[in-house]
RNA sequence: GGGCCGCUAGCUCAGCUGGUAGAGCAGCAGACUCUUAAUCUGCGGGGCGCAGGUUCGAAUCCUGCGCGGCUCACCA
């Protein structure tokens, strides 16, 4: 890889490629051709004939165009087969010298593995009921100057599968498999939000005040206005002001960015969906949340119990719903009369070395009893509600107890998936709270944002109808749904460090 | 950021307590018209992530660095 200097400028399999690429320029001019039409998608072509006999597949005599990339060669001397794949399926290919002539020896000196190609010819199946095309003519469409991985055993190695998706994409048809479910879900989720009224909205990604959730935010600068802008962490704050405005059910389903530690939980821009419901409350959410998520698994499992990693899940309804306050008690030993004494509590978290210093009220150190030592205990779905004031300063303070809030989070297999609350619309509380937000940030907290922004506490003095909001973390959702440990395998380029251009293989 | 693990041919991997790098697939040449990881014969290809050190001798030991994975910390 070093040495790929002048010396010895491309590997030898590159060089063997170069000159077949060479060899096609000789015959027929410019080798990248775009004037061939595939007429079908590969899988329509076995949903068609798979089914049938190869007599009665002979008997009709069907000629299709195809196009796909070779992704097998099986050759003998005067015949071959070649499999290829598009985007829906594969077909194996039937090249004979009886059938092409001259042709033929273009097929056995030119072609490679990875080749995109066009070929038409009649369909028949083989002896091993294969559904094959006998090849009458084709066409080097793309020739491919890169070996693909091992046919066998695919790419493996994690960093070339991040940082060249389109080879894992090319070679590891699992990895495909995660990616349509992907988009699928993504679809769904849409589709169950429009049918219900909701209207998708977009709303800026750079933000003069980062607002909406507590992170550190990544940073730019616009030149022309000469103005600092924070890429947004959450676009709760827009989103309220488009229900101010009048829109009453509202929906984004788009990218946050916050820059923090990159874990298999975490990458620094991620896919999130926010919507806003007017006249409803946090626990109608609660219901719309179950339906959402147990449609998604009908749709994409068919199932409500699934495996997940290492353990099975029970998605069936109701789901468990709980206070936090109810949740220390029951899963982290504290007795019930304890729940307010703030030293017992800054004392069971500095047992477990948990610094506390950041942590001045009864609802923090609730909280953070609650993070440390309960979260991952929930694992079949779970909602915990009534988050304490402290610690959620969007969200509408309950009416029989003020000293917390209307909201939800709900856990699976230990994990936060979603947040929801029904929503502050109160301008004067709403203030307040900013305004202690500031003084933790005062205080030495990086996350809170660095200023108030009062157009939105201005926003909520026109008048913010009652309404419920909630987040959904899709990428961990779509792991969930696709049994993946990590979220880089359901990101399509997750963030790498950068590797230097010497180090190209 | 800490800990542990990994980095050897295009890919997947082997290489023992240091003796100067090997297999399969892919490639090239040849044989073969129904294969499905086709088969058979022959050939070429890397100096072992990078930089130092120890040693007569390092892919193997040591140090530092780079990239990655897992994990802890961090994380509305």
């Amino acid at each position: 890889m070093k040495k790929m200097g002048k010396t010895t400028p491309f590997k030898e399999q590159i060089l063997q490629r170069k000159k077949k690429l060479e060899a096609l320029v000789e015959k027929y001019g410019y080798p990248y051709p775009n004037d061939f039409k595939p007429e079908v998608a590969l899988k329509s072509i076995r949903d068609k004939f798979e089914a049938l006999s190869g007599k009665e597949i002979e008997k009709k005599k069907v000629k299709f165009r195809v196009a796909g990339r070779v992704m097998a060669i099986r050759l003998f001397g005067k015949a071959a087969f070649a499999v290829i794949k598009d985007s829906t399926s594969t077909i194996q290919l039937f090249f004979q010298k009886n059938e092409l002539g001259d042709k033929y020896s273009e097929f056995k000196k030119l072609i490679d593995i990875g080749d995109i190609i066009g070929a038409e010819g009649i369909l028949f199946k083989t002896k091993t009921g294969e559904l094959t095309v006998n090849v009458e003519d084709f066409r080097i469409l793309v020739k491919s100057l890169r070996p693909l991985p091992e046919k066998w055993h695919g790419l493996s190695d994690v960093e070339v599968r991040y940082r060249q998706r389109y080879v894992d994409l090319i070679v590891n048809d699992s990895v495909r498999e995660i990616f349509k479910t992907r988009a699928k879900i993504i679809k769904l989720i849409r589709g169950f939000l429009d049918d219900r009224g909701f209207m998708e909205v977009e709303t800026p990604m750079m933000h003069s005040i980062p607002g909406g959730a507590k992170a550190r935010p990544f940073t730019t600068h616009h030149n022309a206005l000469d103005m600092d802008l924070y890429l947004r962490i959450a676009p709760e704050l827009y989103l309220k002001r488009l229900v101010v405005g009048g829109f009453e059910r509202v929906y984004e389903l788009n990218r946050n960015f916050r820059n923090e530690g990159i874990s298999t939980q975490h990458n620094p821009e991620f896919t999130m969906i926010e919507f806003y419901q007017t006249y409803a409350t946090f626990e109608n959410l609660m219901d719309l949340t179950e339906e959402l998520i147990t449609y998604l698994l009908k749709e994409i499992k068919g199932d409500l119990k699934i495996t997940y990693l290492d353990k099975e899940l029970d998605f069936t309804p109701p789901w468990e719903r709980m206070t936090l306050r109810d949740a220390i008690v029951k899963y982290a030993g504290v007795p019930e009369n304890k729940l307010f004494d703030e030293d017992f509590l800054r004392n069971k978290l500095r047992q477990y070395e948990i610094d506390t210093t950041m942590l001045t009220t009864a609802g923090e150190l609730q909280t953070t009893i609650f993070e440390e030592f309960v979260e991952e205990q929930l694992i079949n779905p779970t909602f915990v509600t009534h988050f304490p004031v402290e610690v959620s300063p969007l969200a509408r303070r309950n009416l029989k107890d003020p000293s917390v809030t209307d909201r939800f989070e709900l856990y699976i297999y230990g994990r936060e998936i979603a947040n929801a609350f029904s929503e502050l619309n109160d301008p004067h509380d709403q203030l307040e709270r900013f305004k202690m937000q500031l003084e933790d940030r005062e205080r030495g907290d990086e996350e809170v944002p660095p200023e108030i922004d009062y157009d939105y506490v201005r926003a909520l003095e026109y008048g913010l109808p009652p309404t419920a909001g909630e987040g959904i973390g899709i990428d961990r959702l779509v792991m969930l749904l696709t049994n993946q440990s990590s979220i880089r395998e359901v990101i399509l380029f997750p963030l790498l460090r950068r590797k230097k251009e010497e180090e190209w293989g």
